[in-house]
DNA sequence: CTCCCTAATCGTATATTTGCGATATAAGAT
DNA sequence: ATCTTATATCGCAAATATACGATTAGGGAG
């Protein structure tokens, strides 16, 4: 890659394009289907699920809270995380928007 | 990254990955709401739109296409994409069974 | 058939992601 | 103070992704 082009991009399709990014990996997509099951946040049971090892899911833990997508409670010995329900819906919502709204004007597709 | 551990992962955690993983690019974001926008469906107009060259889109468009969520009418001298709204309504619909089904039991969030 | 035009593919350079062991950090227990 | 336990971070190796120019392929026009 000779140069990153993409800050060419629209600031919304660069949302959308992270958004998408940080559920590209079936590590993350279990570790918010975790998060999402569980009554309480969980810690390092996380680890104990995933065929990874621990410094692997925390890396992919600090992924999916950098892109916004979870909150973590750094309180000492354990850490708690769980979904921030609130970016999701952003981002979900955004989707919709963008695909769903538009199909209806398009539906006779040439292909 | 010794070996790839995407295969212990169950199939639909996979599945939503990869569909994820399409969508991870600003530019195929961008064809993707280009391909939704315009009637007809479009060939190398993309090209003419993205701050990216000829053989960079075609790529993106494979990736798009192998991931299912276009087709292509690959006719001879043109060729013509739109956006494969079943695939689309699909994943956004586990999306949405992940997630926002889940959310419900799961209000009182710890952090 | 030869000349265009469009689009796919190849080869290659560079950047990013993924994964892990080793190490550091931080708080509670002894 | 030291040990233990739970996490985060560092450093590195291997795999993927991104981007582009050059080349190839496949029609239509003349």
């Amino acid at each position: 890659m000779a140069i990153h082009k993409k800050e060419e991009f629209s600031q919304k399709e660069q949302d959308l394009a992270a958004f998408a990014k940080a559920l590209a990996h079936p590590a993350r997509i279990a570790i918010l289907k975790l998060l999402a099951q569980r009554n309480e946040c969980i810690c390092g049971e996380i680890v104990e699920v995933l065929p990874l090892s621990q410094s692997t899911v925390s890396q992919h833990l600090k992924e999916l809270k950098t892109a916004g997508l979870i909150n973590g409670n750094i309180d000492g010995p354990r850490s708690c995380y769980c979904i921030n329900w609130k970016a999701f819906e952003k981002f979900m919502g955004e989707f919709s928007f963008l695909f769903n709204k538009l199909k209806v004007q398009n539906e006779k597709a040439c292909c």
